[in-house]
Formats: structure tokens, C-alpha cells, sequence
DNA sequence: TCTGATAATGTGAACGCTAACATAATCGCA
DNA sequence: TGCGATTATGTTAGCGTTCACATTATCAGA
């Protein structure tokens, strides 16, 4: 350490740029009533300081931390990534810090706890991103006096959120094959705890519906080896099944192996699709077509509702993303 | 608003446990020499208030944020995920925040300005992970003041920094290869501007040589259709090639497909290895034997460093982490 | 030239906490 | 019983901002 270089702080503004301390703050948040040659002397100053406003002096007095929290599943599932940048960069937009704690949806003191952290920060409004509803309901316990957005979480029209729209996104797929001509067409459904899988389940029943075509559900979970599982017994021969909308693409990858392997040709002999558009779908055998939800925007817009909210601007209290249809060679 | 209640202070919980403020503050930071009785006293009546300390104001006075930041590419690739999570944990466990700011790595301004961002919070430490040499030159420039590791980035003995131990990682690959009797290896490497490459690539060198077996390398990117490509094309028939380390799992995945289609049957004929192990790759055709580098354990270890440079604790200045084979059906 | 509005800047206090110092209670031992 | 060391608690100031309120400059119009 060879001296204690103090940073500057906006007296030292204030004395370089010969103003008082609360000219330099009105120059800092650009206030009304500041003469343009004051206003540059002072930002000079500052440059010239290499001056950087203190977040937790101006979080004291306003008691504005400008700070939103994230509470993050751990499960790394897919999707998550990309929309935690996209929310980070939609804070900074608006001025604001994004900060995520990682919990364990399972157990309720580790939300209790990555709250209580956040907490300290003073976060102004808190996003949650969790698959979960009992989490959801630990969190409104929890949380009562800032404003929360959950994130694809099951739905609660009370409070503000932004989800993916499972059902017109099943639908759509289920319509594809429709459109290709299938007429028995088979879904292998996730779980049914997750809050995930009902929607999926309801737009391929709709779309079998209005097509006058008879669903068949096969119960599954997400995983690669329960697709497999389902694709070395599901009845081909005897049943006249041409298509197959697995829940995602996992279950439509061990769907294919299994089917590859009792030697029915994929698109030729049973169309696949698949739901989520792994960042591997393209790379399948064959290429997966599947539904894309938009991550990064869904995160996004759970953002500008937050910000929105917190300006106390006029905003939506929902917001839904229909995945898009992306058409490989399984189909 | 019903009513502005405001948050109770460390005023209110001294005066709700009968003592003086400065008492409550030691018992929050837990200093010497306090009755357990008068503690007591004041947990409950912290309890009872609901108080949670304001990190604000005492960021303020400590000049201590207790915030760390963390600068991430924004290219989504494989890992960063588990890393962050691991990292908040990390930090958190040392009473820390983690906050990140997504940057393009190409651009530095965008760069500037996340350290901008990031800096008007105070944060204590900079925790960079970037794949792109560029970038570390211009954190080093605009970062001095602060504590900053480097995850993953090209090394620089100069700094801390925690990264994966390529070299080792190619040699283990190789090595494995060999003990299976394959005599004529190819390695299809990474693009040659990326830093990971060139260690990969020598790891796969040392291990030849040390075999007094002959190098056989094809200069490849990252990328499934360049993997596919080189499998096309690659010459096994006049050949005696037995085994391929592709540099990444898409490059073996589009190789394996190639080969398969051209009825080479792996790992009958040709065993191949990748690295990455990418959530997939146990159910690529066939689950594919790689190198698993274990991403989580570098963020934590990465933390670690910086909370221990923090604290001034003996800390080690850089950490390599070296892949675990994963043995599956490729090979 | 004066007047009252408006524009532009300045002054003190307060936000909630910890650091530094001051004081009071307690205890062992001569 | 008293006295220094230790333990336990209290008091005051200040961190860097913004807020609320002065105060001063400027300018148009009578």
C-alpha cells in the first residue's frame, strides 16, 4: 500500500469545479436549472477525478438501492443462461443492478435464506425463477413489501409474471403434424408435478380436438431414458401412430434412438417433435424439429414489467411467449 | 400506500432491548464481550422488529461493499451456468454478493461499461470469465485498484487466476486412447485463435511422444457441421487411424455422425473421445467418452481466491483444474 | 430603474451504520 | 478493602449522498 488514495467524492468535485457539492449532485442526476457552462465545468471535473457516485452513500439517503434481486432455481435447466443476460442487461438499461442468488427449490430455508440475503442488499423488487409452486408459495410468504415477477412459474394471477405460453406452443406443435397430414398422433407428456407439463397436455388435447382426431397420451417425465424406455414399447405395428409430440427434447431424443434402433425410419415412417430447442437439437438424428421459447426475451420482459412496476409506469401484470415452430428434418 | 413504515433501524432494536445502538451493532458483526444475556436481549428484539441490517449504510462507513462483481461473455457456452451458481454460493458462504454483468467480449466498450457499471456499486473484486485474450488487456488496463481473477482466460502469471488444465486434460484424453491399444490417433483440433487450443493440442503432442506414436493433427473449429466435415472426408481406409480425440464434444459428434454414415462403426472401427462432457453427450449415438471439466468446482475455487485476497488470508495466485475422463461407449 | 417572477446555486441536516474513544461494571488478588 | 486489569456498554462523529429549504443571479416588463 503505498498511500490511501482516498476516492473522490462530489466535495472534491465541487472545490475543482468551484461550485458548491449539491451542483455537482444536480449535474449527477441531471436536474433542471443548471447552466450548460457549469454543467460542463463540473463534468470535466469529474473526469478529471476519475469521480464514481458512491451507490451506497445515494442508497442511504433515498433509500433506493436500485438493486433487483433474482432468486434462481440451481437445477440448471435449460434456458436460464440466456435470460439471466438478457434480464442483467434490461436492468442496466433502466439504471438498475441485477443480483441472483441461487436456492434450492426443494428445501424452503434455502429460499428463506437466499432472501434474507438479497434482502440486506435492499433490493427493490425481486424476480423469481423457479419450476416449482411451493417455492412460489415460500416466496409470497416471504415477500410482501416489494413488488415480485415470477418467471414461468405456475400461473397466480395476482401477482406480476412472465411465462412461456405452454399451451399455444403445444398446440402449434401438435398443429404442425397435423398439417402434415397425421391423423394418430401421440403425445409422451412430462411429469405431471410439474406445473409445465398440464398446459403442454391441454394444447395438444385442444388441437387433437379441433382436428376431430383422438389424443393418445403416454405419461413420461424429461428424461433422455424414459423417451427411450416409452420408444422400445410404444406399439407401432398393430397401432396406425405416424407421429409422436414429445413434452421436450430429451424425451424426443431417447424417443428416436429407440425407434432408430427397432428400424422405423425418422421422419419416414414416424415424424418426431420435440419441445424446448436444446442448444443440440439441431444436431440430433435426424435434426429435431421442435419448439423454441424465446429465453432471453421472456427474462427481458419479466424485467421491464419489474422496472415498469417500480417507476410505477403504466405496465402489463402478465406477459406470455408463444415458442416458435422450428422445422428440422424429424418431421 | 396504507402507511410509510418504515424499516426499523438499529435504534429501534436498542431501544426494544434496552440498550445502546453501538451494543445491537456488536452483536450484529459479533464482537468480544458481550453478555449472553444482553444478546439475547437484542436477537429477539431483532427478530421482533423484523430488523435486517442496512447493507447501504454500512457499505457507506466500512467502505466496504462486500460486493463482488463478476464480468461474463455473454456468448453463451457451455458452463458458465453451474459456475455462476457455484460462485454465488461461494461468495455468499464468505458473507459476499455476486453480481454480474454480461459483456460482448469483442467489443470494448462494452466492456468499459460493464466495469463502469459494476464499479459505481463499489465492488470489492472483479472476477472475469472470458475466453477472449482482447478482453483480459482491457480489463488489466481499466481494473487496478481491485482485486481481479481470471477464470478461464489465457494465462498471465501476473494475476490470479483459475483455469482448466487443458494440457492435462488433452494428455489423460490421449492417454486413454493408447491404453486401449490404438496405436494411430488423430487429434482434430480446436480453432487455433482460441487459447484453449493450443494446450489441447500439446497435451495430445506429449502423450504421443510419450508413446513414440507420430502426431496426427486436423486443424478443425468448435463446431458439429466442421466435426461432420472433417468426417466426410478423413481417410480411413488406406489408413490404419483407429482412434480420433476431437477437441470438443460437437466436433466428435458431427465426426461419429460422418463415420457412421459411412459405415464405420464406432467403437468397432474407430473409437473416438471428446471433451467438454456437454449435458448431452451421454446420449449422443454412441454416449460419448470424454473429458468432464468440472465448471462448478472452478467458479467456487475462483471465488475462494478472491474472498482469501480479500481477507489477506495465504491464498494461492492460480489453480488449474484438470478434467475427469468419462468413459462411456465412443471408445 | 425598480419589481416580481423564474433560473441557478448554496447551506445544513439526515439517512443507518461502524470506528474510535470514553466510561461503567466486574473480578482477582495483594 | 482497594486497585489495576479485564469485561461490558455508552457517546460522538463521520462515511457520501440527496432532500428541503435558503439565497442569489438574471431577466422581462412596467
Amino acid at each position: 500500500m503505498a498511500e490511501k488514495v482516498r476516492k473522490p467524492n462530489i466535495y472534491d468535485v465541487a472545490k475543482m469545479a468551484g461550485v458548491s457539492h449539491q451542483t455537482v449532485s444536480r449535474v449527477i442526476n441531471n436536474a433542471d436549472y443548471i447552466k450548460d457552462d457549469t454543467r460542463s465545468k463540473v463534468q470535466s471535473a469529474m473526469e478529471d477525478l476519475g469521480y464514481v457516485p458512491n451507490a451506497a452513500a445515494r442508497a442511504l439517503v433515498t433509500s433506493k438501492s436500485k438493486i433487483i434481486g433474482i432468486l434462481v432455481s440451481d437445477i440448471v435447466y435449460n434456458g436460464p443462461a440466456g435470460m439471466m443476460h438478457a434480464m442483467e442487461k434490461e436492468a442496466r438499461k433502466g439504471g438498475f443492478f441485477a443480483i441472483s442468488a441461487s436456492v434450492d427449490p426443494i428445501e424452503s430455508s434455502s429460499i428463506a435464506q437466499g432472501i434474507e440475503h438479497l434482502r440486506r442488499l435492499g433490493i427493490e423488487g425481486l424476480v423469481v425463477i423457479t419450476p416449482q409452486s411451493d417455492s412460489v408459495q415460500a416466496v409470497e410468504r416471504l415477500v410482501t413489501d416489494i413488488p415480485v415477477v415470477f418467471i414461468d412459474s405456475p400461473h397466480n394471477s395476482k401477482e406480476l409474471s412472465a411465462e412461456l405460453d405452454n399451451y399455444s406452443g403445444a398446440k402449434l406443435a401438435t398443429e404442425h403434424l397435423i398439417s402434415l397430414g397425421h391423423k394418430e398422433i401421440v403425445h409422451v407428456s412430462g411429469p405431471r408435478e410439474w406445473f409445465d407439463s398440464a398446459p403442454r397436455v391441454a394444447g395438444y388435447q385442444d388441437a387433437m380436438k379441433n382436428a376431430k382426431l383422438e389424443p393418445q397420451i403416454i405419461d413420461g417425465d424429461w428424461t433422455v431414458p424414459t423417451g427411450y424406455e416409452i420408444g422400445r414399447n410404444i406399439d407401432l405395428d398393430s397401432s396406425k401412430v405416424t407421429a409422436i409430440f414429445a413434452a421436450n427434447d430429451h424425451l424426443a431424443l431417447g424417443l428416436m434412438r429407440a425407434l432408430r434402433q427397432r428400424g422405423y425410419a425418422i421422419p419416414e415412417r414416424v415424424s418426431i417433435i420435440g419441445f424446448d430447442d436444446v442448444p443440440e437439437a439441431a444436431y440430433y438424428e435426424p435434426p429435431l424439429t421442435t419448439m423454441r421459447p424465446d429465453f432471453a426475451e421472456l427474462g427481458r420482459v419479466a424485467m421491464e414489467m419489474m422496472l415498469g412496476h417500480i417507476n410505477r409506469e403504466e405496465t402489463l401484470r402478465a406477459d406470455t411467449l408463444v415458442p416458435e415452430l422450428i422445422v428440422r428434418e424429424s418431421t
